[in-house]
DNA sequence: GCCAACGTTGGC
DNA sequence: GCCAACGTTGGC
């Protein structure tokens, strides 16, 4: 089992709605280590869900439902991914950037060493220090 | 709205 | 292969 984090601008993709509809296929990624990151996610993996810009908060834990195929949505067929999320738990308590930020022990996390990134891996201690702040 | 960080593109 | 120009992301 692996840990993961992804982000998403509110306004285009929200938690709210990922709970609403139940499934979604994460497509539109267009970073090579993004989708290196895609590529490497199974089946039942754990996925913090980010919102970036407006918000900046960690909403919500997903679930991978599919492992990568590729991405319809591509102009270059073959290139790149998606996988599969399913909404598993909101957190009761958003766990904003400040709140990473302050914590010495997750300095380290890619959300805060590579803005940009969109999709990251986490450590499965700071997968759980972040499901400890979110409740 | 600005700008830093970073990725991509294209001329040389 | 280098690097300037440009585009995008995302925090402030």
């Amino acid at each position: 089992m692996q840990y993961w984090l992804v982000k998403s601008e509110p306004e285009t993709y929200s938690w709210a709605r990922l709970v609403k509809e139940g499934r979604t296929m994460w497509d539109g990624v267009r970073n090579y280590q993004a989708r290196n990151n895609m590529q490497q996610m199974q089946p039942g993996d754990m996925v913090l869900f980010y919102h970036s810009v407006s918000e900046k908060a960690i909403v919500g834990i997903a679930k991978v439902d599919k492992a990568a195929y590729p991405d319809p949505t591509a102009e270059e067929q073959g290139k790149w991914v998606v996988v599969d999320l399913v909404p598993y738990r909101d957190f009761k308590d958003p766990v904003t950037l400040q709140q990473v930020k302050q914590d010495q022990r997750l300095q380290d996390i890619a959300l805060l060493r590579q803005s940009r990134l969109s999709v990251m891996p986490l450590k499965a201690e700071e997968f759980d220090i972040l499901l400890a702040l979110g409740n």
